[in-house]
DNA sequence: CTCAATCGTGCACAAACAAGCATAAAGATG
DNA sequence: CATCTTTATGCTTGTTTGTGCACGATTGAG
C-alpha cells in the first residue's frame, strides 16, 4: 500500500463522479479505489448524511440531477468495453510510462484504472486526458496539435514530433481493424502514421478490441500484427484468428462479456 | 541529511507540493525531508491553523479557493457561469481564431457556443477541448505539455512554446483574481507566465468572471488590468471597481444573475 | 416464495494522531 | 565567558480513526 487514497479524496471523487455520470455503484467504486465495499458504503452513508447524495440500493444518486453531458454519450457499448478494460488494467503497473492512443475502448481503460495508481500517462486525446485527471496519482503529458475530428485526437505533424520525444514503457493502441494478413489498420492516413510512430517509440504494445474488429481491416496499414505484444479480445472472436495471433507470439487474452 | 532544511523552507516546499500535486502524505514528506513524521505533522498542523491547507487523516489537501481542481470547480456556480457565458459568446464570431484558457467559466463559454459556429479554437485544457469537439464547425488546436493538476491544463515550457507560435484574434482568459491595483492575477507561477504569454500573443483579451473575483488578487501577477479588452462581470460586483475598470478604457459588460 | 445481492452492525487491528517529556542547538542576557 | 531561554526536533505513551471481516438482516428480481 504505497499510495493510499485519502478518505477526503475518495469522497470528492465520488462526488465528481456523481455529477458527471449521474450515478455510482458501490461495487465499481470499491474495485476502482482498491478498498472493500464496506468502506465505500461507509463513504456513501456519510455523504448522504451530509446531504451530498441520495443513498440507494447498490450505490448512490446525486441530489440535484442537473446532468451534464460529457460522459454520457460515450457510455453505450460500455458493458463490453468495461470488461476489456478491467482486463487491460492488469498490465498497467505503478511507475510505468504509458501512452493512451485515441479509442473509446482506451477511454474505458483510463476510467477503469485504480484510483491510487501512480504512473506517467501520455495521450493525444482530450477525452482520455480528462478521464485521467480524476486519478490523483497520474502525471499527465498531453500531446498537442491540430485535432482530427474523425479520430478525436491530435495526430498531425506537431503531435508526431511530440510523441517522438517520448519513450513509453507501454503503448495502448487503438485500432480500427486487426487481421493476420493486413496487420493493424486505421481509417485515416495521418492517424496510421501517428500510431506507427507511437508503436515504434514504445517498449511494448497492448491492444484491446471488441470482437467485431478481429479479422477486419481498414484502408491504412499501421504495423504488422506481430508488433503487438499483448492482445485482449472478447470471447466471441473468431477462434482461428485467435490461434493465428498466438502462433505469432502474441500474448492473447480472451475475456467473456458480462450479461 | 547533509543539507538540513529550515522549518520555513520545509513548509514552503510543502505548500508548493500541495499546489502542484494536489495532496501530500505525511509519511512521504517525512521520508523525503529526513525528519520524523511528528515534525511533518507539526508543520501540517501549523499550516492548517494558518489557513494554508486542510488537514486530513494521513496528510493534507490544498484549501479553497485556488486549491480546488478544475474538474471540481466546474460544477460549482453553473447557473451564474452560464449567464456569463451567454454574454461572452456574442464576442466570438465566425472565422476568428480564439484561445480558450483554463477556467471553469471558459468551459461554460465553450459549451454555450452556437452549434453552427465556424472558428479555429486553441486551448490548453482537455476538458474544454472535449466540449469543443461537440461543435462540428470548430477546428481545434490542442496545446500540449505536462498537465498541472490544479490548473487542469498544460502551462509549462512545452505549452508556452506552442502558444508562442500562434496569434489568436481573441484570448479568453481565465483569471483567479482581478483588481485595479494588482491587475489580473493567478494562483500559480507557471500558470501566470503562460497566461501572460497568451495575452501577449493575442489581438484582444476577454475576461469573464463571477462577482467574487472582482477586487481580489492572487499571489502571481499576470498583466495589468488595462490589458483586458472586454470584461464581463456579474451585476453584483462592486460598483466602484466596475467604474474604475471603465475608466481604464475597458469595455465592461454586466450581466444579471438569474434568481 | 426463493434466492442472491446488498446492507448494517459489532469487532479487531493497524496506522495515524496529540500531548508531554527529553535533548540539543541557536540565541540572548548577565 | 557562563548561564539562561528559546526553538526545533525526536521519542514515548495512550488515544483516535479508518478499514476489513464476520454475521445476520434486508431488499428486490424472477
Amino acid at each position: 500500500m504505497q499510495t493510499e487514497l485519502l478518505l477526503r479524496e475518495r469522497q470528492q471523487i465520488i462526488q465528481d463522479r456523481l455529477k458527471t455520470s449521474g450515478r455510482v455503484l458501490a461495487v465499481d467504486l470499491a474495485r476502482e479505489f482498491g478498498v472493500s465495499e464496506d468502506t465505500v458504503r461507509r463513504d456513501l452513508r456519510e455523504m448522504a448524511a451530509a446531504g451530498l447524495c441520495e443513498r440507494v440500493y447498490g450505490g448512490a444518486l446525486p441530489l440535484a440531477p442537473g446532468g451534464t453531458s460529457l460522459a454520457r454519450r460515450v457510455g453505450e457499448a460500455t458493458e463490453r468495453k468495461q470488461a476489456l478494460a478491467l482486463s487491460a488494467v492488469d498490465f498497467i503497473r505503478d511507475g510505468m510510462t504509458v501512452f493512451f492512443d485515441a479509442s473509446s475502448t482506451n477511454l474505458a481503460i483510463a476510467r477503469a484504472l485504480p484510483a491510487d495508481i501512480r504512473l506517467t500517462a501520455v495521450t493525444n486525446t482530450p477525452l482520455i486526458a480528462a478521464a485521467l485527471m480524476e486519478k490523483p496519482g497520474i502525471e499527465i503529458i498531453l500531446i498537442g496539435g491540430r485535432i482530427d475530428r474523425q479520430v478525436g485526437a491530435a495526430v498531425g505533424a506537431t503531435a508526431q514530433r511530440e510523441i517522438g520525444a517520448l519513450r513509453p514503457d507501454l503503448c495502448i493502441l487503438g485500432v480500427c481493424g486487426i487481421d493476420i494478413a493486413a496487420g493493424i489498420t486505421a481509417f485515416e492516413y495521418e492517424d496510421a502514421a501517428f500510431k506507427r510512430l507511437a508503436v515504434q517509440q514504445s517498449a511494448a504494445v497492448l491492444v484491446a478490441v471488441t470482437a467485431d474488429k478481429v479479422g477486419t481491416s481498414a484502408p491504412h496499414a499501421v504495423v504488422p500484427a506481430k508488433d503487438c505484444t499483448t492482445l485482449i479480445v472478447e470471447e466471441g472472436a473468431a477462434a482461428t484468428a485467435v490461434s493465428a495471433f498466438r502462433a505469432l507470439g502474441i500474448d492473447v487474452i480472451t475475456v467473456k462479456a458480462k450479461s
